[in-house]
DNA sequence: TTTGCTACTGAGTAATCACTCAGTAGCGTT
DNA sequence: AACGCTACTGAGTGATTACTCAGTAGCAAA
């Protein structure tokens, strides 16, 4: 691994962990044993080290989900729902430093002022929920996902295995046995049709 | 107000809005118009500042609910938790401030070390779940609510609205379209009896 | 051998950081 | 008038911050 990419990979630890603020430049460079004007040589500043650490977290999220797309196989759209929710709280632990930083606040302050770091959030989140929608749009069209709003719905679900993740990655509580029950929930949503009306 | 509630206030802000790291007590002073010794005179630290911040933030969140849960009356418990995750998501907008520090890491990070601080932070959220699960289980005992798993369930609904809720101080994207899908699907968990094995 | 280039470094720098401390203004009690 | 106390402050402190820059080692082309 050349100097560049030690001081990447730290740099997301680092920043993941402790926070962007939290971490100085000097601590990053002692923790990979390079000089600290290494990082200013390769990355210029500290807030262009962080775009290029949120440009590769964008491209490993979007590999790994490419690469669940073309080798993982599901019997209907329902059952892909399921499994790509899984995979999102898999994924959570595998690349726990990129989930954990894109948790924080600090990135999407960043992205208000910086068109660079806009893209890459905005890239991140618009496939998990194009890929979510296009699950419950398959689900449909099997026949295994009733008469719902797909993309609200598909929002609905990001927002449930998102915060599961947090709390996963925050240590708050045990994800692994909230998880049988949000696939349960899950189930249920998608399975009943919309609205029946239950008033008196 | 006096200077000292000011402190207390101003560091509220500050700390959710820009993050602890980044919020340098000179710049709580000037926001402010004190000396900056007079914060080290109040609060002794930064860190315990925060913490005073915390028991604040404690002390009117769980102000809140038991407003909320006194004036309050609801016809069923399926129709009191919904009526609860409106509240939370509408407390989410009243208290952006306390929330947003809630989203943060850093007070997690200190909870780690700091009893006092976990101990604040747990109040908190052991407040929001005993809340829903009360209400769950007032709906199972009333009818409203189908043989669900309580505990599990409460903790899966925190969860869809936490997530919404942090959705909607990140400005992600608008948390009010996305509300009355949410509570379409809180309805569809919790009418629906457990686990109707759907398999083949 | 000379030249040019990339990768890298140690020794800085001004600014900012959290925090300290001696001192004072105001006010109630004796 | 003297005292004691609380609230508050301005002027510091040494440490740490992100960042700069002149210089060097190594290697490839001329």
């Amino acid at each position: 691994m050349t100097k560049k990419e030690k001081i990447l990979y730290a740099a997301l630890r680092l920043f993941a962990n402790k926070g962007f603020a939290d971490t100085s430049t000097a601590e990053l460079a002692k923790a990979i044993g390079v000089a600290e004007s290494t990082i200013f040589y390769h990355f210029g500043s500290k807030e262009d080290l962080l775009l290029e650490v949120l440009r590769e977290v964008r491209r490993e999220v979007l590999r790994h989900f490419e690469e669940h797309e073309r080798v993982q196989a599901y019997s209907c759209g329902l059952e892909k729902v399921e499994g790509l929710l899984g995979f999102y709280l898999y994924l959570s632990g595998v690349m726990e430093d990129a989930f954990l930083l894109l948790h924080r606040h600090y990135p999407y302050m960043l992205a208000r002022e910086n068109e660079v770091c806009r893209e890459q959030l905005e890239a991140i989140y618009n496939c998990f929920i194009e890929l979510f929608e296009q699950a419950v749009a398959l689900g449909r069209a099997d026949g295994s996902v009733a008469d719902v709003r797909q993309r609200k719905v598909a929002m609905v679900l990001f927002t449930m295995v998102d915060g599961l993740a947090r709390f996963k990655t925050y240590n708050l509580y045990d994800a692994g046995a909230l998880f049988d029950e949000m696939i349960a929930s899950v189930r249920k949503i998608l399975t009943q049709p919309l609205s029946p009306r239950t008033d008196v």
